[in-house]
DNA sequence: TAATATATTGAATATACATTCAATGAAACG
DNA sequence: CGTTTCATTGAATGTATATTCAATATATTA
Protein backbone atom coordinates (compact mmCIF):
# COMPACT_ATOMS: atom_id res chain seq x y z
CA UNK A 1 0.00 0.00 0.00
CA UNK A 2 2.83 2.18 -0.14
CA UNK A 3 2.60 2.99 -3.32
CA UNK A 4 -1.19 4.08 -2.82
CA UNK A 5 -0.28 6.44 0.19
CA UNK A 6 2.83 8.22 -1.67
CA UNK A 7 0.30 8.97 -4.24
CA UNK A 8 -2.26 10.35 -1.86
CA UNK A 9 0.84 12.46 0.18
CA UNK A 10 1.57 13.55 -3.45
CA UNK A 11 -2.22 15.08 -3.81
CA UNK A 12 -2.25 16.28 -0.90
CA UNK A 13 1.38 18.58 -1.27
CA UNK A 14 -0.21 19.66 -4.75
CA UNK A 15 -3.57 20.65 -2.75
CA UNK A 16 -1.70 22.96 -0.03
CA UNK A 17 1.05 24.21 -2.58
CA UNK A 18 -2.57 25.39 -5.27
CA UNK A 19 -4.38 26.76 -2.13
CA UNK A 20 -1.38 28.80 -1.29
CA UNK A 21 -0.76 30.26 -4.62
CA UNK A 22 -4.67 30.86 -5.11
CA UNK A 23 -5.06 32.66 -1.73
CA UNK A 24 -2.06 34.91 -2.33
CA UNK A 25 -2.11 35.63 -6.40
CA UNK A 26 -5.78 34.77 -6.93
CA UNK A 27 -6.83 31.53 -8.77
CA UNK A 28 -6.65 32.91 -11.93
CA UNK A 29 -3.52 34.70 -12.20
CA UNK A 30 -1.89 31.08 -10.36
CA UNK A 31 -1.01 29.44 -13.91
CA UNK A 32 -0.81 25.28 -13.62
CA UNK A 33 3.03 25.77 -14.45
CA UNK A 34 3.44 27.68 -11.34
CA UNK A 35 1.96 25.36 -9.31
CA UNK A 36 3.65 22.37 -10.82
CA UNK A 37 7.03 24.48 -10.36
CA UNK A 38 6.10 25.25 -6.37
CA UNK A 39 5.59 21.38 -5.43
CA UNK A 40 7.84 21.05 -7.44
CA UNK A 41 6.86 18.90 -10.16
CA UNK A 42 6.71 18.68 -14.31
CA UNK A 43 3.33 20.65 -15.76
CA UNK A 44 2.33 17.34 -17.55
CA UNK A 45 1.81 15.23 -14.50
CA UNK A 46 -0.44 17.57 -12.64
CA UNK A 47 -2.83 15.99 -14.76
CA UNK A 48 -2.25 12.77 -13.52
CA UNK A 49 -3.26 14.02 -10.09
CA UNK A 50 -6.23 16.01 -11.19
CA UNK A 51 -8.92 16.41 -14.22
CA UNK A 52 -8.31 20.02 -14.46
CA UNK A 53 -7.85 23.04 -12.68
CA UNK A 54 -11.05 23.51 -11.74
CA UNK A 55 -11.10 20.11 -10.42
CA UNK A 56 -8.29 21.22 -8.30
CA UNK A 57 -10.05 23.96 -7.00
CA UNK A 58 -13.30 22.07 -6.50
CA UNK A 59 -11.34 19.64 -4.15
CA UNK A 60 -10.37 22.61 -2.27
CA UNK A 61 -13.77 24.23 -1.87
CA UNK A 62 -14.66 20.40 -0.84
CA UNK A 63 -12.22 20.11 1.51
CA UNK A 64 -13.17 23.42 2.65
CA UNK A 65 -16.92 22.74 2.53
CA UNK A 66 -16.51 19.65 5.34
CA UNK A 67 -14.18 21.35 7.60
CA UNK A 68 -15.56 23.97 9.91
CA UNK A 69 -18.44 21.84 10.23
CA UNK A 70 -20.81 23.28 13.36
CA UNK A 71 -20.05 26.48 14.64
CA UNK A 72 -23.48 25.90 17.48
CA UNK A 73 -22.77 27.59 20.73
CA UNK A 74 -24.10 25.44 23.30
CA UNK A 75 -26.98 26.72 25.83
CA UNK A 76 -24.79 26.92 28.60
CA UNK A 77 -22.50 29.12 27.58
CA UNK A 78 -22.58 32.58 26.86
CA UNK A 79 -22.76 33.86 22.92
CA UNK A 80 -20.08 36.30 23.58
CA UNK A 81 -17.28 34.44 25.19
CA UNK A 82 -18.31 31.50 22.52
CA UNK A 83 -17.79 33.38 19.82
CA UNK A 84 -14.59 35.33 20.88
CA UNK A 85 -13.33 31.63 21.77
CA UNK A 86 -14.16 30.19 18.14
CA UNK A 87 -12.20 33.33 16.70
CA UNK A 88 -9.15 32.71 19.38
CA UNK A 89 -9.37 29.02 18.02
CA UNK A 90 -9.29 29.97 14.18
CA UNK A 91 -6.55 32.88 14.73
CA UNK A 92 -4.19 30.62 16.31
CA UNK A 93 -5.13 27.50 15.05
CA UNK A 94 -4.44 29.57 11.59
CA UNK A 95 -1.12 30.93 13.14
CA UNK A 96 0.28 26.73 13.07
CA UNK A 97 -1.83 25.58 10.22
CA UNK A 98 -1.34 28.36 7.97
CA UNK A 99 -3.99 25.83 5.22
CA UNK A 100 -6.70 26.39 7.91
CA UNK A 101 -6.25 30.19 7.42
CA UNK A 102 -5.50 30.49 3.75
CA UNK A 103 -8.72 27.74 3.34
CA UNK A 104 -11.03 30.68 4.85
CA UNK A 105 -10.00 33.16 2.47
CA UNK A 106 -10.25 31.22 -0.63
CA UNK A 107 -13.69 30.16 0.79
CA UNK A 108 -14.77 33.69 0.61
CA UNK A 109 -13.08 34.46 -2.55
CA UNK A 110 -15.06 31.72 -4.20
CA UNK A 111 -18.09 32.89 -2.70
CA UNK A 112 -18.02 36.64 -3.99
CA UNK A 113 -15.73 36.89 -7.14
CA UNK A 114 -16.11 35.15 -10.41
CA UNK A 115 -15.41 31.45 -10.00
CA UNK A 116 -16.86 28.14 -11.70
CA UNK A 117 -20.29 28.23 -10.97
CA UNK A 118 -20.44 24.72 -9.22
CA UNK A 119 -17.93 25.80 -7.00
CA UNK A 120 -19.58 29.21 -5.65
CA UNK A 121 -22.48 27.41 -4.80
CA UNK A 122 -20.61 24.70 -2.79
CA UNK A 123 -18.95 27.37 -0.79
CA UNK A 124 -21.70 28.76 -0.27
CA UNK A 125 -23.97 26.16 0.90
CA UNK A 126 -20.96 25.90 4.24
CA UNK A 127 -21.80 29.08 5.68
CA UNK A 128 -21.04 29.82 9.19
CA UNK A 129 -24.09 32.03 8.96
CA UNK A 130 -27.49 30.76 9.59
CA UNK A 131 -25.95 29.48 13.51
CA UNK A 132 -24.52 32.91 14.04
CA UNK A 133 -27.84 34.87 13.69
CA UNK A 134 -29.29 32.31 16.57
CA UNK A 135 -26.44 32.90 18.60
CA UNK A 136 -26.94 36.46 18.22
CA UNK A 137 -30.51 36.66 18.50
CA UNK A 138 -29.42 34.91 22.45
CA UNK A 139 -27.34 37.38 22.90
CA UNK A 140 -29.23 40.34 22.20
CA UNK A 141 -32.47 38.61 24.52
CA UNK A 142 -30.26 38.12 27.12
CA UNK A 143 -29.03 41.81 26.94
CA UNK A 144 -24.88 40.97 25.97
CA UNK A 145 -25.28 42.16 22.29
CA UNK A 146 -26.90 45.15 21.87
CA UNK A 147 -30.16 45.73 19.49
CA UNK A 148 -30.37 45.41 15.69
CA UNK A 149 -31.17 43.15 13.08
CA UNK A 150 -29.48 39.74 13.58
CA UNK A 151 -28.51 38.83 10.18
CA UNK A 152 -26.79 42.00 9.26
CA UNK A 153 -25.10 41.83 12.54
CA UNK A 154 -24.12 38.23 11.40
CA UNK A 155 -22.38 39.64 8.46
CA UNK A 156 -21.07 42.21 9.71
CA UNK A 157 -19.15 39.86 11.87
CA UNK A 158 -17.96 37.38 9.53
CA UNK A 159 -17.45 39.62 6.77
CA UNK A 160 -15.16 41.52 8.50
CA UNK A 161 -13.06 38.83 10.09
CA UNK A 162 -13.05 37.68 6.31
CA UNK A 163 -11.43 41.04 5.20
CA UNK A 164 -8.71 40.75 8.25
CA UNK A 165 -7.73 37.43 7.23
CA UNK A 166 -7.58 38.50 3.77
CA UNK A 167 -5.24 40.84 4.48
CA UNK A 168 -3.31 38.76 6.94
CA UNK A 169 -3.09 35.63 4.08
CA UNK A 170 -0.82 38.18 1.84
CA UNK A 171 0.86 40.26 4.34
CA UNK A 172 2.98 39.39 6.74
CA UNK A 173 3.27 42.71 8.47
CA UNK A 174 -0.05 42.38 9.74
CA UNK A 175 -0.74 41.21 13.27
CA UNK A 176 -3.50 39.06 14.75
CA UNK A 177 -6.04 41.05 16.08
CA UNK A 178 -7.42 40.35 19.95
CA UNK A 179 -10.50 38.27 18.84
CA UNK A 180 -12.30 40.51 21.95
CA UNK A 181 -11.82 43.41 19.66
CA UNK A 182 -14.07 42.30 16.99
CA UNK A 183 -16.67 40.72 19.14
CA UNK A 184 -17.18 44.08 20.34
CA UNK A 185 -18.73 44.87 17.39
CA UNK A 186 -22.00 43.56 18.78
CA UNK A 187 -21.98 44.86 22.01
CA UNK B 1 -16.36 71.19 -28.86
CA UNK B 2 -19.77 68.55 -29.00
CA UNK B 3 -17.04 65.81 -30.15
CA UNK B 4 -14.80 66.03 -27.38
CA UNK B 5 -17.00 66.10 -24.95
CA UNK B 6 -18.93 63.07 -26.33
CA UNK B 7 -15.86 61.13 -26.33
CA UNK B 8 -15.13 62.26 -22.69
CA UNK B 9 -18.49 60.87 -21.73
CA UNK B 10 -17.95 57.60 -23.48
CA UNK B 11 -14.20 57.36 -21.68
CA UNK B 12 -15.82 57.23 -18.39
CA UNK B 13 -18.92 54.49 -19.29
CA UNK B 14 -16.21 52.53 -19.87
CA UNK B 15 -14.44 53.16 -16.65
CA UNK B 16 -17.87 52.84 -14.96
CA UNK B 17 -19.10 49.54 -16.52
CA UNK B 18 -15.44 48.17 -15.90
CA UNK B 19 -15.24 49.41 -12.97
CA UNK B 20 -18.70 47.71 -11.71
CA UNK B 21 -17.49 44.45 -13.54
CA UNK B 22 -14.00 43.79 -11.70
CA UNK B 23 -15.70 44.49 -8.64
CA UNK B 24 -18.39 41.74 -9.15
CA UNK B 25 -16.27 39.36 -11.35
CA UNK B 26 -13.00 40.24 -10.94
CA UNK B 27 -10.51 41.78 -13.20
CA UNK B 28 -9.05 38.36 -14.58
CA UNK B 29 -12.77 37.12 -15.14
CA UNK B 30 -13.48 40.62 -16.77
CA UNK B 31 -13.29 39.94 -20.55
CA UNK B 32 -12.74 43.38 -22.74
CA UNK B 33 -15.43 41.36 -24.82
CA UNK B 34 -17.95 41.35 -21.45
CA UNK B 35 -17.20 45.11 -20.74
CA UNK B 36 -17.27 46.25 -24.42
CA UNK B 37 -20.96 44.12 -24.55
CA UNK B 38 -21.83 46.31 -21.31
CA UNK B 39 -21.51 49.55 -22.65
CA UNK B 40 -22.16 48.68 -25.17
CA UNK B 41 -19.80 49.12 -28.41
CA UNK B 42 -17.50 46.55 -30.56
CA UNK B 43 -14.58 45.37 -29.08
CA UNK B 44 -12.17 46.81 -31.17
CA UNK B 45 -13.42 50.32 -30.22
CA UNK B 46 -12.16 50.00 -27.23
CA UNK B 47 -8.88 50.09 -27.98
CA UNK B 48 -10.07 53.44 -29.86
CA UNK B 49 -10.17 54.70 -25.96
CA UNK B 50 -7.84 53.01 -23.96
CA UNK B 51 -4.39 51.31 -25.19
CA UNK B 52 -5.07 48.07 -23.04
CA UNK B 53 -6.97 46.33 -20.75
CA UNK B 54 -4.02 47.29 -17.93
CA UNK B 55 -4.28 51.09 -19.05
CA UNK B 56 -7.91 50.49 -18.34
CA UNK B 57 -7.15 49.24 -14.40
CA UNK B 58 -4.67 51.96 -13.93
CA UNK B 59 -6.94 54.48 -14.99
CA UNK B 60 -9.31 53.76 -12.71
CA UNK B 61 -6.53 53.19 -9.62
CA UNK B 62 -5.40 56.46 -10.43
CA UNK B 63 -9.28 58.01 -10.05
CA UNK B 64 -9.21 55.79 -6.40
CA UNK B 65 -5.79 57.32 -5.64
CA UNK B 66 -6.72 60.80 -5.64
CA UNK B 67 -10.49 60.24 -4.02
CA UNK B 68 -10.50 60.19 -0.86
CA UNK B 69 -7.27 62.85 -0.09
CA UNK B 70 -7.51 63.39 3.21
CA UNK B 71 -9.09 61.33 5.99
CA UNK B 72 -7.38 63.81 9.07
CA UNK B 73 -9.45 63.89 11.71
CA UNK B 74 -9.97 68.09 13.38
CA UNK B 75 -7.94 68.29 16.75
CA UNK B 76 -11.27 69.86 18.47
CA UNK B 77 -13.23 66.67 17.42
CA UNK B 78 -13.35 63.06 19.38
CA UNK B 79 -11.80 60.39 17.03
CA UNK B 80 -14.49 58.10 17.57
CA UNK B 81 -16.99 60.68 16.81
CA UNK B 82 -15.04 61.33 13.76
CA UNK B 83 -14.58 57.52 12.46
CA UNK B 84 -18.24 57.30 13.22
CA UNK B 85 -19.31 59.96 11.17
CA UNK B 86 -16.90 59.06 8.04
CA UNK B 87 -17.71 55.57 7.77
CA UNK B 88 -21.39 56.31 7.98
CA UNK B 89 -20.82 59.20 5.11
CA UNK B 90 -18.90 56.39 2.73
CA UNK B 91 -21.80 53.84 3.32
CA UNK B 92 -24.60 56.70 2.72
CA UNK B 93 -22.65 57.76 -0.44
CA UNK B 94 -22.38 54.42 -1.41
CA UNK B 95 -25.87 53.88 -1.53
CA UNK B 96 -26.62 56.81 -4.09
CA UNK B 97 -23.52 56.82 -6.05
CA UNK B 98 -22.27 52.57 -5.87
CA UNK B 99 -19.21 53.80 -7.93
CA UNK B 100 -17.49 55.19 -4.64
CA UNK B 101 -18.18 52.18 -3.31
CA UNK B 102 -17.02 49.60 -5.76
CA UNK B 103 -13.69 51.82 -6.10
CA UNK B 104 -13.27 51.38 -2.37
CA UNK B 105 -13.18 47.22 -2.73
CA UNK B 106 -11.21 47.89 -6.42
CA UNK B 107 -8.79 49.53 -4.52
CA UNK B 108 -8.06 46.84 -1.82
CA UNK B 109 -8.40 43.84 -4.70
CA UNK B 110 -5.47 45.40 -6.41
CA UNK B 111 -3.81 45.83 -2.70
CA UNK B 112 -3.79 42.32 -1.96
CA UNK B 113 -4.47 40.38 -5.06
CA UNK B 114 -1.99 39.57 -8.19
CA UNK B 115 -2.45 42.97 -10.40
CA UNK B 116 0.18 44.54 -12.35
CA UNK B 117 2.22 45.92 -10.06
CA UNK B 118 2.22 49.56 -11.27
CA UNK B 119 -1.32 49.02 -10.00
CA UNK B 120 -0.71 47.56 -6.69
CA UNK B 121 2.19 50.48 -5.72
CA UNK B 122 -0.36 53.18 -6.46
CA UNK B 123 -3.21 51.62 -4.72
CA UNK B 124 -0.78 51.23 -1.99
CA UNK B 125 0.07 54.57 -1.58
CA UNK B 126 -3.26 56.29 -1.13
CA UNK B 127 -3.99 54.58 2.07
CA UNK B 128 -6.13 55.46 5.13
CA UNK B 129 -3.74 53.76 7.39
CA UNK B 130 -0.89 56.35 8.57
CA UNK B 131 -3.82 59.15 9.61
CA UNK B 132 -5.60 56.43 11.40
CA UNK B 133 -2.85 55.14 13.76
CA UNK B 134 -2.61 58.93 14.44
CA UNK B 135 -6.27 59.27 15.04
CA UNK B 136 -6.49 55.72 17.52
CA UNK B 137 -3.44 56.73 19.26
CA UNK B 138 -5.13 60.37 20.48
CA UNK B 139 -7.98 58.20 21.19
CA UNK B 140 -5.82 56.31 23.53
CA UNK B 141 -4.74 59.03 25.42
CA UNK B 142 -7.84 60.71 25.70
CA UNK B 143 -9.41 56.99 27.12
CA UNK B 144 -11.76 56.63 24.58
CA UNK B 145 -10.68 53.72 22.97
CA UNK B 146 -8.93 50.83 24.57
CA UNK B 147 -5.26 49.75 24.86
CA UNK B 148 -3.47 47.86 22.05
CA UNK B 149 -1.11 48.27 19.08
CA UNK B 150 -2.37 51.14 17.27
CA UNK B 151 -1.37 49.44 13.84
CA UNK B 152 -3.12 46.57 14.43
CA UNK B 153 -6.04 48.32 15.45
CA UNK B 154 -6.00 50.41 12.60
CA UNK B 155 -5.02 47.67 10.17
CA UNK B 156 -8.34 45.61 11.79
CA UNK B 157 -10.48 48.48 11.42
CA UNK B 158 -10.04 49.56 8.04
CA UNK B 159 -9.66 46.02 6.52
CA UNK B 160 -12.76 45.02 8.57
CA UNK B 161 -14.91 47.84 6.64
CA UNK B 162 -13.09 46.42 3.40
CA UNK B 163 -14.66 42.93 4.29
CA UNK B 164 -18.04 44.03 4.47
CA UNK B 165 -17.45 46.39 1.71
CA UNK B 166 -16.46 43.76 -0.33
CA UNK B 167 -19.61 41.81 0.54
CA UNK B 168 -21.82 44.21 0.16
CA UNK B 169 -20.21 45.12 -3.73
CA UNK B 170 -21.43 41.83 -4.95
CA UNK B 171 -24.48 40.28 -2.57
CA UNK B 172 -27.84 42.62 -2.25
CA UNK B 173 -28.72 40.84 0.26
CA UNK B 174 -26.61 42.68 2.73
CA UNK B 175 -27.66 45.81 4.33
CA UNK B 176 -25.40 48.36 5.34
CA UNK B 177 -23.85 48.34 8.86
CA UNK B 178 -24.61 51.02 12.11
CA UNK B 179 -21.30 52.52 11.52
CA UNK B 180 -21.22 52.87 15.47
CA UNK B 181 -20.87 48.74 15.22
CA UNK B 182 -17.52 49.30 13.57
CA UNK B 183 -15.84 51.89 15.29
CA UNK B 184 -16.57 49.87 18.93
CA UNK B 185 -13.73 47.19 17.67
CA UNK B 186 -11.50 49.97 19.11
CA UNK B 187 -13.58 51.03 22.01
C1' DT C 1 14.18 -11.98 -14.03
C1' DA C 2 10.34 -11.00 -16.93
C1' DA C 3 6.08 -8.82 -17.26
C1' DT C 4 3.03 -5.43 -15.92
C1' DA C 5 1.47 -1.33 -13.87
C1' DT C 6 2.26 3.25 -12.41
C1' DA C 7 4.89 7.69 -12.22
C1' DT C 8 7.06 11.17 -14.68
C1' DT C 9 8.57 14.14 -18.35
C1' DG C 10 8.70 17.77 -22.02
C1' DA C 11 7.17 18.83 -26.19
C1' DA C 12 2.89 19.24 -29.17
C1' DT C 13 -1.89 20.83 -29.43
C1' DA C 14 -5.98 23.41 -28.65
C1' DT C 15 -8.29 27.17 -26.98
C1' DA C 16 -9.42 31.50 -25.13
C1' DC C 17 -8.72 36.04 -25.31
C1' DA C 18 -6.15 40.62 -25.82
C1' DT C 19 -4.84 43.25 -29.45
C1' DT C 20 -4.48 44.85 -34.42
C1' DC C 21 -6.18 46.21 -38.78
C1' DA C 22 -8.37 47.22 -43.08
C1' DA C 23 -12.65 48.87 -44.30
C1' DT C 24 -17.04 51.70 -43.57
C1' DG C 25 -19.86 55.31 -41.80
C1' DA C 26 -20.67 59.72 -39.80
C1' DA C 27 -19.57 64.22 -38.37
C1' DA C 28 -16.92 68.76 -38.93
C1' DC C 29 -15.20 72.18 -41.71
C1' DG C 30 -13.80 74.76 -45.77
C1' DC D 1 -20.73 69.62 -51.79
C1' DG D 2 -15.85 67.83 -51.23
C1' DT D 3 -12.47 66.85 -48.13
C1' DT D 4 -10.67 65.59 -43.97
C1' DT D 5 -10.90 63.82 -39.59
C1' DC D 6 -12.70 60.91 -36.18
C1' DA D 7 -15.84 56.89 -34.64
C1' DT D 8 -17.01 52.38 -35.31
C1' DT D 9 -17.06 47.64 -36.71
C1' DG D 10 -15.97 42.62 -37.05
C1' DA D 11 -12.87 39.65 -38.60
C1' DA D 12 -7.78 38.34 -38.49
C1' DT D 13 -3.61 37.78 -35.64
C1' DG D 14 -0.65 36.66 -31.92
C1' DT D 15 0.13 35.07 -27.46
C1' DA D 16 -0.40 32.83 -23.21
C1' DT D 17 -1.60 28.84 -21.06
C1' DA D 18 -4.57 24.70 -20.02
C1' DT D 19 -4.55 20.19 -21.62
C1' DT D 20 -2.97 15.98 -24.23
C1' DC D 21 0.26 12.60 -25.59
C1' DA D 22 3.95 9.56 -26.86
C1' DA D 23 7.98 8.20 -24.78
C1' DT D 24 10.81 6.86 -20.66
C1' DA D 25 11.81 5.63 -16.01
C1' DT D 26 10.63 3.42 -11.84
C1' DA D 27 8.21 0.45 -8.95
C1' DT D 28 5.39 -3.92 -8.16
C1' DT D 29 4.35 -8.58 -8.74
C1' DA D 30 4.79 -13.43 -10.09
Amino acid sequence: MTRKEQKEERRKAILMTALKLFVERGYHDTKITDIAEAVPMSTGLMFHYFESKEDLLMELVRMGSAGPGSVACPEDVPPDVYLTSLLGQILSYAKEQPWVFYMFVLMGQVRRTGMPEEARKLAESADALVPTVRMIKRGQKDGVFHKGDADTMARCFWYAVQGIMEQMATDPEMKAPDPEWIVAMLK
